[in-house]
DNA sequence: ATTATCTATAGATCTATAGATAATGC
DNA sequence: ATTATCTATAGATCTATAGATAATGC
């Protein structure tokens, strides 16, 4: 039963979005492009009227979900904020509207060129969110704070979600958080600042 | 051109040995059986013959990858020396006989029971060396210290692999490697009690 | 005769295309 | 008449199975 006149840009948007969410839930080629129309209320036969390619819905499903990270970014006022959010229990369980750069990390190598070209931009616009919270001084141990945090938190965050033990993911997560929350140079010194001023 | 009588396990052995190359280089769905027996000079017709299913074989495949694992860490006497060679670019760009923890992080997600049962005994097995290595004081700090680097060192390996800007990658492994080998607690105190003993 | 491997093929996907269909808007 | 979507299907995989074949070892 065709539905005509009801935006075809709409129809095109729904498909983006729930591939966005499917493809960081379960990785780029698990999932087919006929259960994607049919999560869309279609069938597979109207796709190439919407895209030219696969590849194509691949690379604008990838930057839609870089949307949920800019919102994201944009309620976090702090270091500590980024990072216990970032490590929460939650956003291992919900890999659909968490972070693209973590559930894709393994997936891209094997895409395309512009799926490559997407994902690097969106790394590096991550890498600047977390140096510009990062406790460090100066441009440059900003930016090795940031690569350092962020590297942190891909890899505790993919490996709670691979291992199927519940209690070591969990306190991989718990552990990552900590030692990135009170370990940092700056925050070190801070306490050491306090201590001192505490014996004084 | 069958043949017969040489060593049916040797066959498997190769098998397995290509399987645990090509699944960590390429990940465990972009190879097909065929393209794997093919390059152990056979064809599909006998796998069946060796393994039961494909997912035996990703299980047998696993546990083979894990064995570099274990050569690299015997010969690995220090913490520092962990780190750098775990994040060298050679490291980097020769996945095949690397980390399969690393390889691997995205893919378990959808593989069966088995595959991440084994992946995530490897994960222990990991965590368990880095916490031997990791400068830090106390069992429990050690336990933390060890998934707050082997997190950092899996986050930093697949970023930097998955990003298609050479640069970036170099900047992100040498970043984590400095701040991993400079900046951990233990290491710090060192430097400070240095310092304080040059200063006097 | 046994056994490892081969050829051939069934059955299940999955991407992509061709042409039909039905609701809107002139 | 136009246009968005549908049905149907071609062509390319890929896993798994069935039965044939050829080299060894009795």
């Amino acid at each position: 039963m065709p539905k005509p006149r009801l935006q075809k840009a709409d129809t095109h948007a729904r498909i983006v979005d729930i591939a966005a969410k499917r493809f960081r839930e379960r990785g780029i080629h698990e999932i087919s492009l006929a259960d994607l129309m049919s999560e869309a209320g279609l069938t597979v036969g109207g796709f190439y009227k919407h895209f030219s390619s696969r590849d194509e819905l691949v690379v604008e499903a990838f930057v839609a979900s870089c949307q949920d990270a800019v919102s994201w970014s944009r309620g976090v006022s702090s270091y500590q904020q980024a990072v216990t959010e970032y490590l929460a229990e939650n956003h291992r369980d919900h890999p659909e509207t968490g972070c693209a750069v973590a559930a894709l990390v393994g997936d891209v190598k094997s895409e395309s060129h512009s799926v490559r070209a997407a994902y690097t931009r969106e790394v590096r616009r991550n890498l600047e969110f977390f140096s510009s919270l990062a406790p460090a001084d100066g441009a440059l141990a900003k930016r090795q704070a940031g690569m350092f945090i962020f590297s942190a938190c891909i890899g505790a965050l993919e490996l709670s979600r691979s291992i199927d033990d519940p209690k070591l993911s969990r306190d991989i997560l718990r552990a990552v958080r900590k030692l990135l929350v009170d370990e940092t140079p700056a925050r070190r010194s801070l306490k050491r600042q306090k201590r001192r001023r505490a014996s004084a």
